[in-house]
DNA sequence: CGTCACCTACCGACCGTATGGTGGTCGGAT
DNA sequence: ATCCGACCACCATACGGTCGGTAGGTGACG
């Protein structure tokens, strides 16, 4: 477990320790450990690992939390409150629902791209949660993806978009395509956050949209 | 490790051992370990789990692997090749690029929906791989992103596709959309794979193409 | 002003178990 | 008589988790 094995020289403390207080302590945790979780999965991950990164013995961490899954638990809880928050006031702003879904789906894609390690874990290591701590985070109505769809829906009904496009499917075909930004974004690629998502909205609310609403879109923009 | 310790009862074979010519296991073996893989993930699956579900010991699976992370090469490199099979192929048919990318979207779609634990594991676990081995599955440039991308190039080349639009990030945002199926695709659901093939399809040449290309396709449909 | 109790943040040794992997063996079909 | 397909016993290692310490700080009390 540990390989350089020291012969229990008692009265020697180990150097690396550096003693911080809790809340300091806490931040730090979860960011390694969020890190960690990116690159080698949670099964992959080994608590000595993240402890080595901290300076710590693994045995320590257990004044921090009561079991691996826990800490799991806490960066996913984490990332999926912030990511929810910023796509659900986006699309509660003010607008037709084709704008909303536009501005929303920009929001959803820029924070992605500006927090993409938590947000590939997030995608990645959601089922390695167990089914109810899952559900806790998710909401059984898995409310992230009713944003999308309910969007559409709204838009539907108010004619902007297109007969024969069935809302669930679309607002899950908006999420693949923003969520799969995690996949293949690099902060020094040739594209920045803001402009892949203007793409993806133009792209989706084309997707979507009638030829109508668009052209009236295209009216206002050029006013 | 097996916890029916049975006391070494040396004149006693084990009852569930089928004995099968080669090729007729080792296509099960593949199958099984698809499906382990899936539902518990590459680190998190063992090769006890596997060994037990083809009625065999874990150490007679090194009759037919080399090692664990074999096993998982196999399996992603035969789900690539056959899906990589179906969209070159739908791809490089006839028409203009429009019709062609619809096309490939479609088989895409229906061929991940009808083979979605295959394409899960892939999916979600190629990462898994060490990098040498997953850029001998995906081909250093990445084929089946380019497959998209190319489509949506050609057609933009032929004035088929809107300016502004990336084909780039048009390619990446199709593929998103395409592939996010393997997460929420369920055979039993409202939706069958060829609804949701056309779905997506119609909503990505939506997506991109101008409108006179689009009123020009509905022109062709209505003839 | 000292000292004594107590808390915090962490150490280090250890446990039980499971894992990937090895190697020798052996019954049965050809 | 051979060889295929599998058994079985067995490593070494690494893991998640537990537990009894313990140095350094803080504050109350005499």
């Amino acid at each position: 477990m540990a390989q350089d094995r020291r012969p229990a020289g008692r009265s020697e403390r180990r150097t690396a320790g550096e003693r911080k207080p809790r809340e300091e302590r806490w931040a730090q945790l979860l960011e390694v450990a969020t890190q960690v979780f990116y690159e080698k999965g949670y099964d992959g991950a080994s608590l000595q690992d993240i402890a080595d990164r901290l300076g710590m013995l693994k045995g320590s961490l257990y004044y921090y939390i009561q079991s691996k899954e826990d800490l799991l638990f806490e960066v996913i809880s984490e990332v999926h409150r912030e990511g929810f928050a910023v796509v659900s006031s986006a699309a509660a702003g003010p607008g037709d629902p084709l704008d909303r879904l536009e501005r929303t789906i920009r929001a959803h894609v820029e924070h992605a791209c500006r927090n993409l390690v938590p947000t590939a874990v997030f995608l990645h290591e959601l089922a390695s949660l167990p089914t109810p701590r899952r559900e806790a985070i998710l909401g059984s109505g898995h409310a992230y993806q009713g944003v999308f769809r309910d969007l559409v829906a709204e838009a539907r009904r108010e004619g902007l978009v297109r007969d024969g496009v069935d809302p669930r499917v679309a607002g899950l075909s908006i999420l693949g395509s923003t969520n799969w930004v995690y996949r293949w974004f690099r902060p020094d690629g040739p594209s920045t956050p803001e402009e892949i998502g203007v793409q993806l909205a133009a792209m989706a609310v084309h997707g979507v949209a009638t030829t109508e609403a668009l052209a009236a879109r295209e009216a206002v923009v050029g006013a």
